[in-house]
DNA sequence: GCAATGAATATTTTATTGATTATTCATAAT
DNA sequence: ATTATGAATAATCAATAAAATATTCATTGC
């Protein structure tokens, strides 16, 4: 790593901390100088603003669920619908427990998303792109039967959509949400899969009923 | 109609009026009391405060939209998929519509939801109460195969909530949520149906691509 | 010449104040 | 007794000034 590269990181690595305790509007382009041991208009070579400090942030974190999305597909192969529910459940799960110990990052992902909207543009695309892999190697196997993988893509991704960055749309429990995700999963693998193919499938395992589940 | 309900009833005309034309925020209880000719304190005779004014302003037009999910179901049956179709697509675009002729009303029903939480689970509650009859129709019938309908409702329901206050959640253009919405419930119903059934259903009308689609 | 500084400037945030508005209630009219 | 009033109060909002901050750039040190 170069030199300069070493610095880009210690500022990423100084504004990490700082975002995530005391929240991206508190702090200031003078600490994350005064955190490396620099002046504040030397940032400025680094990162084009402080904004792009929070950017790069999140394009990080943003990477490395795809990562773990990716991880995923590279498991010992079950059944594309085990990946499906795998991949979807894991993102829900990884994302509500982060927001749940690091409420900053809901703050710092709207004020990215605010001034870059470009950003969640691509990490839509980037998760839409997992998607349709898992739909294509299903349908290349057989088990799910697709007259238009991109259109089933688009149905399966939106049709989930609540369940990633859960804490904007609803305060439910991730109980709850594990439940509710569990019967639309269960729906769209029945209309993804081959019916030939569907007594073999053990139904996907359901959380008990939570005393909620009435009043939604 | 009863002297105190009519005086109600010439409140909310004339807060509709005006928060429709300048906004809640910018309506004031003075001007609503003058609008009926009586004085401000007068007004909480009738409410208890503004934003129960709103608040039942808004009760009506989710229970409007109720009738409206009801009046499909009145129509002459065709099939439970054809009635779930229009109930979705016909609200997705009249809130679009609605929305977009009226901005005032995305305010309005962003206050009341944040002074009523329980405003948002009771319209929710009432539309969930439309799909379930769908689709326990449809099982009546054998249109629909369903292990549990309250699951499959709850699926069908929190698959399609992209669909409903859209504005909310993207800006995209009704032209491309259509698109995506039919490719959400082709795939949604196909997990709903009989298989032996499937072949006899002609496939729901796409619109066309839009240059957006790959965009996110 | 390149890396870095930090004072200068432009922008944004915060605090303060005054004005406006929601709500109450003692009083008046019917 | 019931309905309505409007002045009084409490809460909120808007305007402004003050402070803090982001960003720039002429200058410095190596």
């Amino acid at each position: 790593m170069s030199e300069p590269e070493k610095i880009r990181e210690k500022i990423i690595d100084a504004a990490v901390e700082r975002f995530l305790h005391y929240g991206y509007p508190k702090t200031t382009i003078a600490e994350l100088a005064g955190d490396c041991a620099m002046s504040p208009g030397n940032i400025y070579r680094f990162f084009k603003g402080k904004i792009d400090i929070a950017a790069e942030i999140a394009r990080r974190e943003a990477l490395q669920a795809v990562e773990r999305m990716e991880a995923v597909l590279e498991c010992p192969y079950r059944s594309s619908r085990q990946r499906l529910e795998e991949v979807v459940f894991a993102d829900m799960r990884h994302t509500f427990h982060l927001l749940e110990n690091e409420p900053r990052v809901l703050e710092l992902a709207q004020v990215v998303v605010q001034e870059r909207p470009q950003f969640q543009i691509e990490s839509l695309r980037r998760e839409r792109r997992i998607f349709q892999r898992i739909l294509r190697d299903g349908a290349q196997t057989g088990e799910f039967v697709l007259d238009n993988i991109t259109h089933a893509t688009i149905a399966v991704h939106s049709a989930t959509l609540k369940y990633r960055y859960t804490q904007l749309f609803t305060n439910q429990t991730l109980e709850e949400l594990e439940r509710e995700l569990c019967f639309v999963l269960t729906l769209l693998v029945r209309g993804l899969t081959n019916p030939a193919s569907q007594e073999v499938l053990p139904p996907t395992e359901v959380p008990p009923e939570t005393e909620l589940e009435q009043a939604v």
